[in-house]
DNA sequence: TATGAATGAGGTTTCATTCAT
DNA sequence: GATGAATGAAACCTCATTCAT
């Protein structure tokens, strides 16, 4: 088990304050499944139940909605996704060290995103799924983001720029094309196309290469 | 009306075959637009019965069922998208004109991309949802890409391997590449930030170049 | 079927508006005979629909909460118990015979509300019930009361009281035993012990005859 | 404390037998608390045992139903609202001294329940609520009306009637006609509306008076 | 063609009660 | 005694679909 892997993590928290019984474990086990693999508004908590081997009203004693269940799962999801802007290191490595590049950080990032997403297919793609409709959500993204990756990503973005490292875009477009070049290959290797003979060394490289050129100065 | 729009081509489709009663139009109009906002399965037929204006029977009238109704919106929507790779003069302007390079072929692409995404946002919107979750999407989405899109994309993309002009990756990575970076663009303008003030010209022209350097031979 | 059944009335209404159809009249009967026998709370929607003879989906159409079954039930009842007081008559006719008294006033009064009453037994318990836990129907019951009921009652007592024939109690108070007395009846004959051998002329008479003296002016 | 108050009578018994826990008493007070402010069957136990700061499974240690519960309420409220009928000098008094009345005995029975009321509303609600549905509660009711009430009530009538002080009318309808004023009353004063400004000791007198005048003979 | 009442299976949620700790 | 997780039956309600009109 990985450092990455959020829902081991979850069922296996022990804090005192959030100790989850074994049937609760079990609930969410069967419910990122079945959600990652149905959708959350095609599975029915009865459904969950069964593939959790636990009474139906069991699940409505841990989580008073279905759409609670949802959220203990996506929430702490979208974090842990954005975790890696927080970590004061993130930006700092780079302003310390005069020789490391856009392209270190690159693969620092997307090396550990791609570790984190192996990890996390199934909530992933709940994630990805459920933004789309779920308002309590998309708000959790959104300050997330503004908050704390896009600041940090800003300064780091806007660092290179004046050390003439990337092309003079707008920062905004900058983090754009790094992101979504990253997300991209994300969805694509895990989501879309998983069973693809990856090379995923070589595929990370090309695509750290193909950001790299695209952004570098003319 | 643009010629992009295909609700707008369902909807007064002439053909003698698929004549749509107004009632019809009503319906495919208030699904589309239901869909789109709250996801297939959240969307109830008598929510659509309402906002189209028709009793809940007549429906089903039209649509045996309420995936063929989801169907027969999203799967000319696949279609429609992936038609451009249909086209004969898509991949023979390329060979025949020895001047253009595969930035030409990428801003015809883009642009006509666009403007067919701007035209059909909520429709995008279903087709990225339950492309996930139903399978005869999948199907579907494989059959077209896989037949049409593909083997002419490869065409394209070994053609400027040969001419030298992009770089010597394996040729489906630099297709994902590509249409990663496209699709990218249009999921952010289009349904995560549509509000953002986008300049849509210089953005595409950026996006164009971030591949193109992205790509080129080193 | 008198005049006075509102559940006859409310079944066979024949306004365009509101018809309702045969499953519905089931619903509505078996509706009032259950409420009325062990309680809105303590029946369940399966128990009517089972009564009633049509699926449970069926009071759903009709009724969009088991709460508005309720209501639709309860208000109307409310409404007609009163509605006496609402007939232009009731007070006039108090002004324009100098020789008729309270008692007449009270006689006409009591016969009506008791064959209204006895009409209309499990109607009765269900309001009496409800009243009080049904916030909205306190409402309708306050506003008929204080807006009809009340000002006419009041000119009639204030009307007797002038004449010298009914003690110089406050107006409320008389209306209070008056009402107080009647409405004790007709639960008692009714509600309490409807298996009594009542004699019920004499029983009315007794009744008018104790508020006449309660009341009459020593 | 009034030696009224049967809820804290309830909670402080000290009879070894059935000593309260704090837990006990706590659970009591909410349940009587909640009973009466949304009836029985709306109230859930889940809800009792979070008023009372006590786990779900602890109100089912004490009482082994949730109707258990209800009845180690109410019953007892019964009891000791017809109380002062089995007090022996209740009916001795009334025979021992001559020149005592009717009124006598209505003043002192009305101002003894209307404290007794003031007291004990919310089980006052619940009794008067409950007694529609719960079978064994009207057992208990009509057992001690029939045992207890009604003969004793029945021989100070007849008292009064060969006394020459009541009207001729039939004992039963002589004690329905002074219950249902009293009762009446009370109810009116502390259920329907106990925030109008009453002047107590006045309308009490008031309606002894409106019950002497309507049973005395002509 | 269009309607909308009717259905019944199944959805989410509540609840009284039990029981291991 | 006290707890609170667990239960499963049953509560209210929704829904896609059918069918007589």
């Amino acid at each position: 088990m990985s450092e990455n892997d959020i829902i081991q993590e979850m069922l296996l928290n022990e804090d005192d304050d959030d100790q989850l019984t074994p049937k609760q474990r079990k609930i969410l086990q069967a419910a990122v499944e079945m959600f990652a693999e149905k959708g959350y508004a095609s599975t029915s908590t009865s459904e969950i139940a069964k593939h959790a081997g636990v009474a139906e009203g069991t699940i409505f004693r841990h989580y008073k909605t279905k759409k609670d269940l949802l959220y203990s799962i996506a929430v702490p999801m979208i974090t842990k996704f954005a975790a890696p802007f927080f970590a004061q290191h993130f930006v700092r490595q780079v302003f310390n060290d005069q020789y490391s590049g856009y392209d270190e950080l690159l693969r620092r990032l997307i090396h550990n995103r791609f570790e984190f997403a192996k990890e996390n297919i199934p909530l992933l793609k709940i994630v990805l799924q459920e933004m789309a409709f779920q308002h309590e959500m998309q708000v959790k993204y959104k300050d997330i983001f503004t908050e704390n990756v896009l600041p940090r990503f800003r300064e780091v973005v806007d660092h290179f720029k004046e050390k003439g490292q990337i092309e003079d875009y707008p920062t905004e477009t900058v983090i754009r094309l790094t992101i979504t070049t990253i997300v991209g290959f994300l969805v694509t290797r895990f989501i879309i196309m998983p069973d693809y003979p990856w090379d995923d060394e070589q595929e990370i490289e090309r695509t750290i290469s193909f950001i790299m050129h695209g952004l570098e100065k003319a």
